[in-house]
RNA sequence: CGGAGUGUCGUAUACCGGUAGUACGUAUGGUUUGGGACCAUAUUGACUGGGUUCGAUUCCCAGCACUCCGACCA
């Protein structure tokens, strides 16, 4: 796209009132705009970034035979009393809001029972299962406080998936899956190696959870790895019975604070019951669903992403997530450039093209601290020197190439 | 929710119990044209309410908002 016709623009400062590193670059980027603490529109720029990510881990929930729906962010009081969550009481972090004739309802914070009740429609035999739903839509928690910019907002991307197994056998093979569908998209939007699948607490149904936590100082939690292992331990749940459980060994621990970017939960028969979410077997009896849930926090992982890739100029962009692939600037040479737009546009490449009138320096300044992969300069003298000049936003030195070999060059 | 702090043009800031200044931005004109370029002119502001005072943006109180620390965090 043209940036004549992007409305959003950079900004030199960042907002006094955001201390927090991933907001400060995607508000000065563009690629958000703050309406309220923990609430941020997603502009443009970012909203490329977001639907990036989502198309990651839309492909790897499909791998392991996800389908995807989109649930309501309204939710009826009823279904929440089945699992006694309606209660402010025991969920603390509630929006709630009331029809014109009083009736109650919630603005949905997790999926876990309007699903399980949804399901009660569609499941009935063992042929029905084992069913694999997912959605990506945006989730609201009251959160006592918003912290850390689009780390920990009140309203949040993120991505839902629900397994409905036959038994716990079935459960632990997609389980597992999961795992392996996790790391993928962490691998592909370049936190793998930062990324560690980390043992938490399980809760009341099953022994341990799984987060993931990508190490940060932005973080939140505390966790200890085991580099050679590649696992870690929430700091929440580390004890030596634990470690033994585990087979890690204190010695080899490193303690790491880390952004807890997905989480994982065998569910047992936790909401099965109380929805009656049953099926008939093979042999005609009937059996509960055995369920698990699969979070993942997209908007979060955006923040994660601008946390880690960034130096003094602004955000570097992994490749996979970036909202372009290529940055074209023209220095006053709009006729090359234009030529060059529609050539890349034609090749399948996403570019965002400066074609605005204003100084070389303030392009430059604006293309790094959007942070596209590559930057590409059509000027005099790069056309004098027989092409472009192309550099990427990760490495210092840029070269001449000629207009015929950029695709090459990227691809 | 407990504690601390901060609210001044769109953004970042300065000064001040008595006319609110600067930079960036924006607008117009001109000069520039490879690192947020320069000149001129213009433009825009004291969170809300109450109190103290001859006079409050400044001091006091309340509210609201935001930030940070803690608690919380399927």
């Amino acid at each position: 796209m043209k940036q004549s016709q992007l409305f959003t623009k950079t900004q030199k400062n960042a907002p006094k009132d955001e201390v927090s590193l991933n907001a400060q670059l995607l508000i000065r980027g563009g690629f958000i705009n703050k309406e309220m603490a923990g609430v941020y529109s997603i502009l443009p720029l970012g909203l490329r970034v977001i639907d990036k990510i989502s198309d990651i881990v839309r492909d790897e929930m499909n791998k392991t035979g996800g389908v995807e729906m989109q649930s309501t962010a309204l939710q009826k009081k009823e279904v929440w009393e089945k699992t006694n969550r309606w209660d402010d009481k025991i969920v603390d972090n509630w929006f709630k809001t009331t029809l014109k004739n009083g009736t109650e309802l919630g603005l949905g914070f997790t999926h876990e029972e309007p699903m399980s009740n949804l399901m009660t429609s569609f499941i009935s035999s063992y042929k029905d299962l084992p069913i694999y739903v997912y959605d990506i839509r945006t989730v609201f928690r009251n959160e006592a406080r918003a912290k850390s910019g689009i780390m920990r907002g009140r309203e949040f991307f993120w991505k839902a998936l629900y397994s409905f197994s036959k038994n716990k056998e079935e459960h632990d093979v997609y389980y597992e899956k999961a795992k392996i569908a996790y790391k993928n998209i962490f691998d592909r939007i370049g936190l793998g190696n930062k990324t560690f699948l980390t043992f938490a607490s399980g809760g009341t149904f099953s022994k341990y959870s799984h987060e993931f936590q990508t190490i940060s100082d932005s973080g939140e939690d505390i966790i200890y790895i085991d580099k050679e292992k590649n696992i870690a331990v929430n700091k929440e749940v580390c004890n030596d019975g634990v470690l033994k459980d585990l087979g890690l060994e204190k010695k080899n621990l490193i303690e790491k604070k880390a952004i807890e970017v997905g989480n994982i939960f065998s569910l047992s028969y936790k909401f099965s019951e109380p929805f009656h979410l049953k099926y008939r077997d093979e042999k005609g009896e009937e059996q509960f669903v055995y369920m698990g849930s699969y979070g993942l926090g997209i908007s979060r992982l955006m923040g994660t992403i601008t946390e880690i890739n960034n130096d003094e100029k602004g955000i570097v962009w992994p490749e996979a997530v970036a909202p372009f692939q290529v940055h074209l600037l023209s220095l006053s040479q709009n006729e090359e450039a234009q030529k060059i737009y529609i050539a890349l546009v034609k090749n399948s490449i996403e570019v965002l093209y400066d074609d605005r009138e204003i100084s070389a320096g303030e392009k430059f300044a604006d293309s790094d601290l959007i942070g596209i992969p590559y930057r590409i300069v059509v000027s005099k003298k790069s056309l004098e020197n027989g092409g472009v000049e192309i550099k990427k936003r990760n490495e210092k030195e840029s070269k001449i190439i000629k207009i015929e070999d950029i695709t090459k060059e990227i691809k």
